[in-house]
DNA sequence: ATGAAAGCGCTAACAG
DNA sequence: CTGTTAGCGCTTTCAT
């Protein structure tokens, strides 16, 4: 492997002006520049990674704390993780992965190598104890999620608020009176996770807003799961007829509870699952209407912004909130005016 | 941050001591191990990564080259790649990730940074362009799959003939005399991807053993596909009673074709999606009847198998073929005496 | 069993 | 605009 060394040799220029032309942190007679250019082509010269970091203190690699399965997830996190590899590589970064379910402990042995120069924080709860740590270290980061109070602190989160409102406001024009919001598990919310938190306390206050009645579940993310409480909701509120819900894995049961009380979806039960994708509304026929989580892009934005504030002498504080984007397909219908 | 001359300093011994007291790389006397480790301690010391890396050339970082969204992708993924990090990291690496579609000149320029000292290949094809290029450079690299090829190469994956095989063998025993194979698109079998071509081929060959029509049909990965192709396949095959399919995506479109024929499942036809997941088989009502793919098995073997070819002085080649699991769920039954 | 010292391949003062 | 050189924080030979 050539080094940089030979390149200056064979360019007939010092060490350093090789180092300063490819970095370019000084200025260079574009006669030179050529000449050091052509060495390089020539003898295929890439730059060490390991001895550029070790001599500038940026090892241009960040972590990215991506969450173990065991939410209800999957392809959203898939999602974000691949645009989040291609935003790092575009601009010259490595990403490395850090197992979200990490103690401080882990995660502060692994900062102290020096390895990364910034951490993208997934799966963010409300409180959260890796944030504070790594303000404490003095580690640069930013969020996909957002804490409590984000005072000076860089996140990407979905805009849960309006997504849930969205929802509502769509099929409350449909002329839907009791809504239900069929959240994620109860120990997820009272965990603080952000979605599960955030979107629970939105569909109170819209409920409200709306003058409706707030009706709602926790439930975990699992088939059987969604058939029970299903089953137990339209129990005790024969005269739902439509659903927002954030659990894609309870999904199977949930539908197949509408369907053994006898209604059909749309016709008799509408329902729109929220922060989800498109290849999910497409596992189930009728394809579910949806509310498309915005994966890719918090995938690009959030390495952008970390990278940004590595990058940049002063950087501003970016906190961005975007929507999901409602997409309506077959799982909606104006309420049917025929009761049960 | 301590650095190593700090902690030599506070034990009263030599930086080298230090370094071959973490490393244990030559014999200490106890007492000074003693002394060393408790001044790590004391100033919480961590070894610099990129330091220990330059000078050690071994920077205990390794590159998955991983898929980006467009084949089946989806929780195999995830799964495969969550168990992958939690492998590397237990071993002491970090995993970086690089797109498993860049094309060979990208995949050399990251190389010759000399970030890492090994590559896991996923999306393995027959001929692989990026696995030549790795053995030409000399970089260690283990398959995520596995080319035409393999002499002297370590890989991981799926056994797939086993795979095809169980699956025939049960609906054959469910009594079930034709039998269809839907498989991904033809481009990928075009392209030689070894899932779809080598489930193809091993299809066909069990068939002929089993004295069966070979029955098969190639399909995108969507649900108009697969609903087209079912289409097209039951209205050539009237008397099909089983299918065997490997394309999760094309599942829903499947089903809807074969209940819009009136037929139940698995009452009137039987179908097990392979190389599939808990997951998707709960994704639909009845559950499906799967052959999980040993994705978590598979992360986890081939980054052990990669970082042993690093660490061990002669390593052994390590081939191993994992086979899917068949779950036996809802969508499978004993052929149907009355005839459609 | 331990120490001294020469790099690893770069970046970034410092000097002209 | 360019060259010289002192590190970055470790590993590893070479001595003792």
């Amino acid at each position: 492997m050539p080094k940089m060394s030979d390149v200056a040799k064979k360019a007939g220029v010092a060490l350093s002006t090789v180092s300063y032309a490819i970095n370019g942190t000084r200025s260079i007679s574009e006669e030179t520049r050529q000449r050091v250019f052509a060495a390089m082509e020539e003898l295929g010269f890439k730059p060490n990674a390991l001895a550029r970091g070790l001599a500038s203190k940026r090892s241009h690699i960040i972590a990215l704390l991506f969450p173990v399965i065991e939410r209800g997830l999957g392809f959203t996190e898939m999602e974000f993780v691949t645009n989040a590899t291609e935003a790092a590589l575009t601009l010259g970064y490595n990403l490395v992965l850090w197992s979200s379910a990490m103690d401080t402990v882990e995660l502060r042995a692994l900062i102290q190598q020096e390895l990364v120069d910034g951490v993208v924080v997934m799966e963010v709860h409300r409180h959260d104890e890796r944030v504070k740590l790594l303000k404490e270290i003095g580690m640069p980061f930013t969020l996909i999620g957002r804490c409590d109070n984000n005072d000076g602190i860089n996140f990407t989160d979905i805009d849960f608020h309006k997504t849930v409102f969205d929802a509502v406001k769509y099929l409350a024009e449909l002329g839907h009176e009791k809504i239900c919001f069929l959240n994620q598990s109860e120990q997820a919310y009272n965990e603080e996770y952000g979605p599960v938190w955030r979107t629970q306390t939105s569909f109170e206050q819209i409920t409200s807003e709306f003058g409706m009645q707030t009706i709602s579940r926790f439930c975990r993310s699992n088939t059987m799961a969604g058939y029970e409480t299903m089953q137990e909701l339209l129990d005790s509120h024969a005269d739902l007829t439509a659903m927002v819900a954030m659990n894609e894995r309870a999904i199977p049961g949930i539908i197949q509870a509408i369907t053994d009380r006898g209604w059909r979806i749309p016709d008799d039960f509408s329902i729109i699952v929220i922060v989800s994708s498109e290849r999910i509304a497409e596992m189930v026929i009728p394809n579910l209407t949806t509310s498309d989580s915005p994966s890719s892009e918090m995938g690009r934005l959030g390495v952008q912004s970390l990278i940004q504030m590595l990058e940049k002498e002063n950087p501003v504080v970016q906190q961005e909130l975007i929507p999901c984007h409602l997409v309506i397909r077959g799982s909606t219908a104006p309420k049917n005016i025929l009761v049960h």
